[in-house]
DNA sequence: TCGACTGGCACTTTTGAAGGGG
DNA sequence: ACCCCTTCAAAAGTGCCAGTCG
């Protein structure tokens, strides 16, 4: 038996800010525009029993995560990404390609993306640009999808680029796939959490949680504005159908519109010449048809080579339902336009009058130049050879999907400076300031993405405050003398275009003080305090789990909500997240503890928390977008999606019973996770076939069973 | 009436099974 | 019998669009 207590007021080494991953930036004298990652606040790995491998490279206490693909997003954002929710679940694109560093090669992992509310309201496009029209709606239970390889060694998420294009995004509040649920309209912030599992699975070392705001979105249910569809159509390899010489393209769909009109016409002719040939199909006449079709060249833009009135010939059902028999499958086109019989006219007709004043709309297309993913900072990968004495993980049973990232120049716009943030000098980028909790945000634009539908003119943070007098307006110009242990660094900018100013009346408050952490600036080691963690919530268990090399599930087939690992919007609810905008920044780290930032809101932000006196974390707050204040909502049940697409196949079902309808918010005063010596008697009543299943179906590798108990 | 949502469509890529050849 | 390669079809992922709903 395994009993380990998590968050147990987290003990956490000398921590200090500002670190971030310059290397291989192009300016390192200045901070990159756009530092393609930082650091987490530094940490102790102090190696765990059975984890002290003499082999492996010494922990240097720096956890860092960067966005591979961070210019793909950055162009979205610079648009105002949004993000497609359908019922039945739908990817997001671009996906989050991310790339860790710093993590102990032995230890074991788990990574987490939740996605929670950056702000508190609704979004309406209009004008070209998002604007705020209402307040939120109810939260909606947190789900977290868990990456498909979790838990692995930290060789193993270092050695290659972890992609979370898995995880889809629904707006069914009653989805049973596990999808995250959001909510239309609304602005989101994905995260990050790498979770040690120190010993094989066992929870309760120390954890980061990373923030991309450049990967902020709104979810939608269909694109409003044009650009964003354009940047999807020519960066989604699924979407090329849609491409400008895509056969789904606005120019081939009028072709093929005319083409199908044209074709329908010469089936018509046969079928109503001889229709009991048709009855009986023979090749010749699948050839001919086949033939008939594909041979048609474009007609002319201007003139559909036949009149309007063609289209609009009547035709016998009787002659339709015949023509079925002898179409091949290349005429699946006209198959199903004729067997849609007269209805099929009424398409014609408007596909005629749709030809005729379809061919102006042609808009500038992006053309990305399609590359392999690349990290501007990140040249390659640690050494396998640094990990060699890491213990050997099963891969995913799934192929990856690499979209490619269309690395596209940095825009005016991107380039756009706000003000800055203190930073350490970039020389010292090695060498992190002394301090904790850190992010890097990039420049903050007044039209930050993070912020929407704010504006950024008005923010009085003490971010702000913080930043040097000449930072606004200064690309990416580093304040070198924040030696008051500022957490943000600034070095870029990016926008978001179509962003209208919004919530004028919002209160910007300052994110400094919002947070429960405290961490002295000493470097010293310190206790993270976690006020906001239930202590009922601070426990995990792997009652069954003995340390083992592998973690395999080789008969999960989908994947599911599970309940044992802490939820994504921690100690508070998200519902209660600031619902700031994040700054445009690389991302924003905070380490181990599960992640304060878009929930500190929960906590009034004009009074800094008990105990984060000395724990400032600065993020880029007003400046980067707005906060709008608004009434911490209750906390929320989080659900663990977890994505090894087959733990728990039967879980589907259960799921409706831990999120009821009349309770689908339900309140959620503690989220523990406590180890229990009998999980499955424990277990609530839907997840216990997760313990049956793993208890009878997926033998731990050395003979234990997996197993979790959440308590709620 | 209007905006948001839905489902079907046509296209694409991905994936895995089936078949053939060495 | 095994392995490798190719082919093919099904599955899944896209945006578009017309219809529906509140």
């Amino acid at each position: 038996m395994l009993n380990v207590e998590m968050y147990p007021g987290l003990t956490v080494g000398p921590q200090r800010m500002g670190d971030c991953f310059y290397r291989d930036m192009e300016a390192p004298a200045r901070i990159p525009r756009f530092p393609s990652a930082c650091d987490v606040a530094p940490r102790l790995l102090d190696p765990s029993p059975g984890t002290g491998d003499p082999s492996s490279k010494p922990q240097k206490d720096e956890v860092k995560m960067e966005l591979e693909n961070s210019s793909l997003w950055k162009q979205f954002s610079s648009v105002g990404t949004e993000m497609i929710i359908t019922k039945k679940g739908r990817r997001m694109f671009p996906g989050l390609r991310l790339k860790l560093l710093g993590l102990n090669p032995s230890l074991r992992y788990i990574l987490l993306l939740d996605i929670v509310p950056a702000d508190n309201s609704r979004y309406r496009f209009q004008g070209g640009g998002w604007q705020a029209v209402g307040g939120a709606e109810a939260r909606l239970p947190d789900r977290v999808f868990i990456h498909p390889d979790s838990p692995a060694t930290g060789a193993h998420w270092q050695s290659r680029t972890i992609s979370f294009h898995y995880a889809k995004l629904t707006n069914n509040t009653l989805d049973t796939q596990g999808h995250i649920i959001l909510h239309s309209l609304h602005r989101y912030q994905p995260r990050v959490h790498v979770i040690e599992a120190r010993d094989m699975l066992r929870w309760g070392g120390g954890q980061h949680n990373f923030v991309f705001p450049e990967t902020q979105f709104i979810t939608v249910t269909a694109y409003q504005n044009n650009k964003i569809t354009e940047l999807k159509i020519n960066s989604n390899p699924f979407a090329k159908g849609f491409r400008e010489d895509g056969m789904n393209s606005k120019k081939q769909r009028d072709a093929r519109q005319k083409r199908k009109i044209a074709t329908l016409t010469e089936t018509l002719d046969i079928v109503n010449c001889d229709p009991c040939d048709a009855s009986e199909p023979t090749a010749a006449s699948s050839d001919l048809q086949a033939l008939t079709l594909t041979s048609l060249p474009p007609l002319p833009d201007s003139s559909c080579g036949f009149r309007p009135e063609e289209a609009s010939y009547p035709v016998p059902e009787h002659s339709l339902d015949l023509s079925l028999t002898f179409m091949t499958s290349q005429m699946s086109d006209i198959s199903v336009t004729m067997a849609n019989g007269m209805q099929e006219k009424q398409e014609n007709e408007a596909a005629l009058s749709m030809i005729e004043g379809s061919d102006a709309m042609v808009e500038p297309t992006y053309e990305p130049n399609f590359s392999t993913a690349q990290s501007s900072s990140f040249s390659s990968a640690p050494p396998s050879s640094s990990f060699s004495s890491s213990t050997s993980h099963p891969q995913p049973s799934f192929r990856p999907v690499d979209y490619p990232s269309p690395m596209l120049p940095a825009t005016p716009s991107l380039q756009q400076t706000s003000f800055n943030f203190p930073t350490p000098p970039p020389s010292d980028s090695s060498s992190p300031s002394s301090g904790t909790f850190h992010t890097v945000p990039e420049m903050v634009s007044p039209h930050t993405p993070a912020a929407f539908g704010a504006t950024s003119n008005t923010c009085p943070s003490d971010l702000q405050d913080q930043t040097s007098p000449h930072s606004q307006g200064q690309q990416g110009e580093p304040d070198t003398d924040g030696s008051t242990g500022p957490m943000v660094q600034t070095s870029g900018a990016f926008t978001y275009p179509n962003v209208l100013p919004m919530n004028t009346d919002t209160e910007y408050k300052p994110l400094v003080a919002s947070l429960p952490c405290s961490l002295p600036s000493n470097g010293a080691g310190t206790s993270f305090a976690l006020p906001s963690i239930p202590q009922q919530m601070q426990t995990v268990s792997f009652p069954t789990l003995t340390p083992s090399p592998t973690l395999s599930f080789p008969n999960l087939s989908h994947q599911t909500a599970a309940p044992f690992l802490p939820p994504s919007s921690f100690p508070h609810s998200s519902s209660s997240l600031p619902h700031h905008s994040f700054p445009p920044s690389s991302c924003l780290a905070v380490s181990s503890s599960f992640q304060q930032p878009l929930t500190s809101a929960a906590l009034p932000q004009t009074q800094p928390h008990p105990s984060s006196s000395s724990y400032t974390c600065s993020y880029p707050s007003a400046g980067v977008s707005t906060i709008p204040q608004f009434t911490p909502a209750p906390p929320y049940r989080p659900e663990m999606v977890l994505h090894r697409q087959a733990l728990l196949p039967q879980l589907d079902s259960s799921l409706p019973s831990s999120t009821p309808p009349q309770a689908l918010y339900p309140a959620f005063p503690s989220y523990p996770l406590r180890l229990h010596q009998d999980p499955h008697s424990s277990l609530p009543a839907p997840f216990r076939h997760l313990y049956r299943q793993h208890q009878q179906s997926y033998p731990h590798p050395q003979g234990s069973y997996i197993s979790a108990r959440a308590v709620f």
